[in-house]
DNA sequence: TTCCAGGGTCCTA
DNA sequence: TAGGACCATGGA
């Protein structure tokens, strides 16, 4: 495990010696479009809940989290039965250039989220940024979701069911309006996402790739991150400038994967957030140089 | 005004 | 099988 010790007070879990978790890398890096930064860490919504997640030295703060709380969702949401330097010493015979983006991500987990709204999320996704695709998502929970203590649940298939094309549209999401209206359909229809946890990562990644709106790197993303296919390595546009500036400017979204599979083995989703969190991080360094020069 | 974003789909060669 | 056009939208 990455904490040594678990203390539960106040409604709060105090992970005592954490290590492998850094609240600003794992809601920073694209996994997940539900978050707020806030004066005192992280406020998420998940799994029909609100949290708040805080990091002091080396204590990781949860609130309010009971030992119910933390045992039956938030344990296996952060994936904190993993023991993430396990993770790291497999990288360790990885190229010098690409460990050194590894390390700087190395507080990154992978979030391990509800399959039905990482599917909706990352079909909202495509050609999009993350900002905007924060605001589409709490548009979708507010007008289509539960009420709950401090915000609104992801809605379910079933609060989706008549959800017009014209409604998603309505809400910004564009040209993916009518892959989310054929996709919720699927699925009411009887596509079961939890079924593609027992098939292998190939078959899984073709069976997923019949919803409509999802293509091999939306299919990477859902895998990697809600039916824990932890060698899924999604190559987007971020991955795929890191990766062609260290593999040449030729290399194509195949010959990357392959790549990926054979340097990274099994937790190649591992090393694919850590090098996406670098590759971002990196380059909005680079902006605020320029402001800088500007003022 | 143009470019770009955690791309997918469809058409053509 | 590969490459390219097209698709909405808002921030930089």
């Amino acid at each position: 495990m990455d904490y040594n010790e678990i203390i539960f007070e106040k409604k709060k879990a105090l992970l005592k010696e954490i290590r492998h978790f850094e609240p600003a890398q794992v809601f920073e890096c694209g996994q997940c479009f539900r978050f707020e930064k806030v004066c005192n860490g992280y406020d998420i919504i998940a799994c029909g809940k609100k949290l708040n997640i805080s990091r002091q030295d080396d204590t990781l703060i949860l609130s309010p989290c009971t030992k119910e709380d933390f045992y039956g969702t938030w344990q296996r949401y952060f994936d904190l039965e993993r023991d993430y330097n396990i993770v790291c010493e497999s990288f360790s015979g990885a190229d010098e250039r690409l460990r050194i983006g590894m390390e700087y991500g190395s507080g990154v987990r992978i979030l391990r989220q509800e399959p039905f709204e990482t599917c909706i999320c990352f079909i909202i996704s495509a050609n999009n940024n993350i900002g905007r695709i924060k605001g589409i998502v709490e548009r979708l929970c507010r007008a289509y979701g539960s009420k709950i203590e401090g915000g609104y649940a992801f809605p379910t298939p079933e609060q989706l069911r008549n959800v017009t094309q014209e409604d998603y549209f309505a809400l910004g999401c564009g040209y993916r309006a009518a892959y989310l209206h054929k996709t919720v359909a699927m699925i009411l229809d009887g596509f079961e996402l939890e079924k593609l946890r027992g098939m292998e990562y190939h078959q899984a990644r073709e069976e997923i790739m019949r919803l409509p709106g999802v293509g091999p790197k939306v299919a990477d993303c859902i895998l990697l991150f809600s039916l824990d296919f932890i060698c899924a390595f999604p190559v987007d546009v971020w991955v795929t400038r890191a990766m062609q500036a260290y593999m040449g400017q030729k290399a194509t979204r195949k010959s990357i994967e392959t790549y990926a599979k054979e340097e990274f083995g099994p937790y190649a989703g591992v090393a694919q957030q850590y090098l996406f969190f670098y590759v971002r991080s990196m380059e909005r360094l680079k902006s605020f140089d320029k402001t800088k020069k500007c003022l």
